[in-house]
DNA sequence: TCCCATTTGTACGTATGTATG
DNA sequence: CCATACATACGTACAAATGGG
């Protein structure tokens, strides 16, 4: 009995053998071929594996393998520290979205800009030994910087800011808070809903103004990362 | 599209209405007719509110209502905001364990004590508006201390130990982290697993010594609390 | 103990919607 | 625009647990 559960065993077997992090499983209708079983039931056992955290679905790709399971165990000794107070200027992020947007009322407050303004949002994804591990969505009050700004592609934002326009970002405020991650972070920083996500909001002034330039929301994966905060 | 969604809301919706923890709901059957729908479509529909914690399923019973949903969904408005540096510190914490407890190895390495030593242990829960926040584990390296420590019933930790036994404690590191809770933290803190709490460990030293005094964990409701950090 | 009605759990089949490349 | 692959929804059947007679 209980067909699914002897196939999602077996699929987390293969996984273990055969598969890497970021590869695809076979499709769901090839899977159920081999197991002579229905679509449905092979989709049963994959829910094992999402519940799990092993494996993500990924509508009209597939299922991608999640992380390898001895990595999972690793755990507390493979954690990566980062400094709490680099944050927006971390040095090895990829840029994922980069555009012009229409405030919303909650970035209006943060920004302290009017209702009708557009804004800049840069979406950065830090990677370090290939693993994705920290988000970031970085919004700027001042749609004049967009003409530089757009082409920004990688590296430290706020070293691209300080050499393309001059401008020195100061740290008003930090709020730390944890989440369950949204479907994008999931998607993002390959982990399932069972890892939560750490969240850095900082407030960055004009060195000398007291316009806020720059908000940022970062997400870190609380499985792979912890800060540290200097005295 | 996406019936089960809909679904999924308005039994939520009753859930809050009509509903008290430890009821059932109609029958999956019933609920199908009810909403013109295949019993498939309802029980996708129950797997949402199952995943959130709202329903529980017992085979051949039914499927039970765990809670009301009132805390489930503070809005973000709702935040209590604290200071990352005041941890430790807390005015209104009581005391839930106080006990001597023989070190392990982790936290052997954390207070750098040796490994056959006892240690205290001090467990605290913060309530603010009769609502539990954030609960944290003292370890303090020096078993001296405890013929005065034990004593100790609520209020500041730290204010405690400079009063009694005139104790100065100096930061020396703190780590942010964040997890999925543990099941005692769940029971502290009235939440369910789908809440991350967020961690701050600390390291703290007797001002002039480089012995460290007390080591700290402390786990706050993510959906509750959010951290700042003073610059 | 056994039977039986009820209710949830598993498995199969089929069809169509939706995202990706 | 198309083929592929996952997502949703319908239907049917039977297994397994529960509780009462």
């Amino acid at each position: 009995m209980r067909i699914y559960l002897n196939i999602s065993r077996q699929l987390e077997s293969d996984i273990r053998q055969y598969f890497r992090p970021g590869e695809y499983l076979p499709p769901e209708m090839q899977l159920a071929e081999r197991f002579r079983v229905n679509r449905h039931t092979v989709r049963r056992a994959i829910d094992e594996l999402v519940a799990n955290g092993l494996v993500q679905r990924h509508q009209g790709k597939g299922n991608m393998v999640l992380r390898q399971p001895h990595l999972y165990r690793l755990h507390d000794g493979a954690h990566f520290t980062g400094n709490l107070l680099e944050q927006g200027s971390l040095p090895s992020s990829q840029v994922i979205k980069s555009r012009l947007i229409p405030v919303n009322s909650k970035l209006a407050m943060e920004l302290q800009v009017e209702q009708e303004q557009k804004i800049i949002h840069i979406q950065t994804l830090r990677k370090t030994e290939g693993i994705p591990r920290c988000v970031i969505n970085h919004y700027l009050s001042n749609p004049d910087w967009w003409s530089v700004l757009r082409h920004f592609r990688q590296g430290s934002l706020h070293d691209f800011l300080r050499k393309t326009l001059e401008l020195e970002l100061k740290r008003k405020s930090t709020r730390l808070s944890a989440r369950a991650p949204s479907n994008e972070e999931c998607r993002l920083l390959q982990i399932n809903k069972s890892v939560p996500v750490m969240r850095i909001k900082t407030r960055n002034q004009l060195r000398g103004s007291d316009q806020i330039a720059e908000f940022s929301v970062s997400s870190s994966r609380s499985d792979l990362i912890e800060y540290v905060v200097e005295h």
